[in-house]
DNA sequence: TTGTGTGCAAAGCATTTGCAATACT
DNA sequence: AGTATTGCAAATGCTTTGCACACAA
């Protein structure tokens, strides 16, 4: 499966889910969406603004956060909130571990299985879990590889 | 052993470890470290401002944050950032999963065994981890308890 | 039509920073 | 004595919020 049919699909399940609920989709909706479908970096807000712009030219700022707040409140996407560095949006919404290099900001999934059970902390702590956040903070192989 | 003489060789470890260093052991330093040093809570900046303030009253918040970068950059604590609610300061530097409780903001050290190993990291996918942050958002048992 | 969604501008607020005074070694 | 540290006050900047208008259903 190409990455365009990919992106297509998760476009595709978003906005029906998003009709099933009774969202309008708007122009701008609909680009923050196809922006967020085809982009796997974990973009900021500022990155999807300039991104929608090219289409919808007067999308303002708060649009932009109204709808991440918005698909993030139906868990279509997540949040990744840093207090120091812009907040990123991530279309994967599955438990993962992220690899954020603190040379470059980039961000990657960390593909293997991730050996955290919720269940293993309730029965253990007794702490209901909902939500995992898993950082690792390093440096990229790309950063690596450019000069030390 | 009690907890104040855990508490009490954790102080003199960081004390210490600062005087070899050559930082000067001022009133709010002290004061600040045997704070961190008795509190297992993940105390904010204001916590320690607040506590501090009885015996050193003329401390400044420059002053706690001053400190806590200088602790934080000798890794003698670790900060938690969040974008939405207050830091968190935690004497406990080791690599550990943290429980947050997104009703009362406690926030507990999950104690057991981390199977996350930053050898497996590097090893498959070229990634150079240098640190973790593993966080778990829930109900802690005392807000499961109290009503629903 | 009608209430949700949008755009603009201003606010929010923990943390950071500049600078002069202080005090530890 | 000399320099790191302190305290005060002001700045920072992403994100949030208030409000009036626009538009999807």
């Amino acid at each position: 499966m190409k990455l365009t049919d990919k992106a297509r699909k998760i476009e595709q399940g978003i906005l029906d889910r998003l009709r099933e609920k009774g969202y309008k989709l708007t122009l701008q909706r609909r680009e923050i969406i196809s922006i967020l479908a085809q982009d796997s970096s974990h973009p900021r807000a500022a990155d999807i603004l300039l991104k929608a712009r090219k289409r919808a030219p007067r999308i303002s700022v708060s649009t932009v956060y109204y709808t991440l707040a918005m698909l993030k409140k139906e868990d279509l996407i997540r949040e990744i909130e840093f207090y120091d560095m812009d907040n990123r949006y991530d279309i994967n919404v599955s438990n993962h571990l992220n690899l954020i290099c603190e040379k470059c900001g980039r961000i990657e999934d960390y593909v293997n299985e991730l050996p955290l059970s919720s269940l293993d902390i309730e029965q253990r702590s007794n702490f209901q879990p909902f939500r995992f956040r898993l950082e690792c903070y390093g440096v990229c192989s790309k950063c690596r590889k450019s000069k030390k």
